[in-house]
DNA sequence: TTAATAGTGTCTATGAGACATTATCGG
DNA sequence: CCGATAATGTCTCATAGACACTATTAA
C-alpha cells in the first residue's frame, strides 16, 4: 500500500514500461472524446464518426463521438489532444471548447479498464460544412440523443453534453459561439430557441443581450422581403457572459 | 493512424501489457484526486495529506490532495475510486461528491504523462473530526488556496475547486451538505457567508431557503441565551436545489 | 396597400436588497 | 427591565413575461 497510495513510490519511468520500482501495475487506457455541436438546417446537430472494423476493433461500424487515445508524444496536454481531434475531423482550430467530464470504468471498453476525458465544442454552421473528414457525419439531436446506437458509453456522454449545453444556455451567452461572424438579434434568438427547444420572449431576450457586454452592431443591415435587421458581431474579448438569472424559472 | 485513431484497433488486452496487435503504445498514468471541504472553526477548510519520501517519490514530504492511482482491480469506476480515497482518509462514506474536471499533461508528474480525475466533496464538520487518517490534516483556505506549497499541479486544482464551489453556492443549496444533521437557518446562512466570504441579507436568504423544497422543521429548538431558533433538517430526497437567480448580481 | 419581420413600449409579477419592527429567550 | 438573537414586515428596485404597438422593407 505504500508506494501506490498517494501517487507515491517508484522510480520515474516513461510510458507503460514494466519498471521494477513502483510503477509496475496495470494502467487504464486513456482517451479523449469531443462532443461537437453546431446548428444546421434549423436544428442542433452533433458530429459522429463511423468506426472501423479491423482486427479486434470493438463496436465495428458503429457511430461514435470523435476521439481516441491520448498520444503521449503528440499531445502536450488534454486540451491539446481535444483540439487535435476536433481539427482532424472538422478543420476548425479555435472553437468554444469546454471540459465536460470524464468517464472511466472497467467495462466501458472491452479492451480493458479505460477512462475518457470528454469535451464539448461549439462551432458555427459555416465552419461545420467546410473541411469535414470523410468518416464524419452530422446528426440532428432527437431529445437528449441521436438515432443511431453509439459505441461505448457515448450515448451517455452525449446526453450529459446536451444537458449541460441546455442548462448553460439558460444563463450564458454560449449560443453566440454557434453563430457566423455577422448575425442579427432575431437570428441569435432563434439559435437560443433551437438549443432550448422552446420559444423565448423577444423583448426580454433583446434587453438581456443588448445590456450584456457581448455583441456590437456593425455598419450593415440584413436585407430581406421585410424590415431590415441590424447586424451584430461578437465583441473581440468574447469570453462567455454569465447572466444573474435564468431565462424563466424552472417549473 | 489506423488502429490508434478513434479508439480503434488491436486485440483486447488487460493492463499495460505489450500486446502486439494495436494497444502497444505508452499509456499515461491515471490518478484520482479529491478536494474535500468542510467548515471548521468558522472557516472553510480543505483536507491535505503529507506525501512520503521513499525511493523516486516525487514531491517528497510536500502536502497534496488526497488521491492516487486508479486501481484497476479495486476500482469499478472513477466514482468508486474517488469514494474509496475519501473513505480511506476520512471514514466518510456518503458525502456530496461531484466531478470537478481532469488535468492531464506530459509534465505535471515527473514520472511521465499523467492525467488525474479531480473530484470535490463536501462533508459536515462532525464527520470531519471522527476518523481522520494519520497523514491527513485540515487547512483553512486563504483566498483561493492554502498556505503550504502543494505537490504536482494541486494548487491549480484546489483553486478550480474553490472557484467552482463559490460559484455554485451563489445559486444552489450546496452548503446544506456542510451542515450537521440538525441546524438552524441562521447557522445555514453563516455557512453560506463563510463560503462566499461576504454577508448575505437575512430576509432574502430565509425566503429563498424556505420556499425551496430543501429543508423541513423538526420538533425542536436551538436554545441559547436569547430567542430560540427553529431547528431544521435536510429533506430525505436531498438532491441539490438550483435557484433561478444568483444571490446578488456580480458587479 | 399588404404581408412580414424588426424593434419599442407598457404593464404586471417576482424576488432580491435594505432596513425597520416585533418576538422570545436568559439573566 | 435589558441584551441578544430569531423571525417577520415594508418599501424600493431590477428584470423577466406577456403582449400591444410602431417601423421599415419588398412586392
Amino acid at each position: 500500500m505504500a508506494g501506490r497510495q498517494g501517487q507515491g513510490g517508484g522510480t520515474p519511468s516513461k510510458g507503460q514500461g514494466r519498471d521494477p520500482a513502483g510503477l509496475d501495475f496495470p494502467r487504464p487506457l486513456t482517451t479523449v472524446d469531443v462532443v461537437i455541436f453546431t446548428i444546421r438546417l434549423d436544428a442542433l446537430q452533433v458530429l459522429l464518426v463511423r468506426r472501423g472494423h479491423g482486427d479486434g476493433e470493438p463496436f465495428p461500424d458503429a457511430f461514435a463521438l470523435p476521439g481516441g487515445f491520448v498520444d503521449v508524444d503528440k499531445d502536450a496536454d488534454l486540451d491539446a489532444c481535444a483540439r487535435r481531434k476536433l481539427a482532424e475531423k472538422t478543420g476548425v482550430v479555435s472553437p468554444y471548447l469546454e471540459q465536460l467530464g470524464s468517464w472511466g470504468s472497467a467495462h466501458r471498453d472491452p479492451r480493458g479498464w479505460s477512462a475518457t476525458h470528454a469535451y464539448f465544442a461549439l462551432i458555427p454552421a459555416s465552419a461545420a460544412e467546410a473541411a469535414l473528414a470523410a468518416d464524419a457525419q452530422w446528426f440532428p439531436l432527437a431529445g437528449l440523443g441521436v438515432t443511431p446506437k453509439l459505441a461505448f458509453d457515448h450515448a451517455e456522454i452525449l446526453q450529459a453534453a446536451v444537458q449541460r449545453l441546455r442548462n448553460k444556455v439558460e444563463y450564458t451567452s454560449l449560443p453566440a459561439y454557434l453563430m457566423p461572424e455577422e448575425f442579427t438579434l432575431p437570428e441569435l434568438q432563434r439559435t437560443y430557441e433551437i438549443v432550448l427547444d422552446r420559444p423565448l420572449e423577444k423583448s426580454a431576450f433583446r434587453t438581456r443581450m443588448l445590456s450584456a457586454d457581448l455583441i456590437e452592431p456593425i455598419e450593415k443591415m440584413r436585407k430581406g422581403p421585410n424590415r431590415p435587421a441590424q447586424l451584430y458581431r461578437l465583441k473581440p474579448a468574447a469570453t462567455p457572459v454569465y447572466f444573474a438569472r435564468t431565462f424563466n424559472a424552472p417549473e
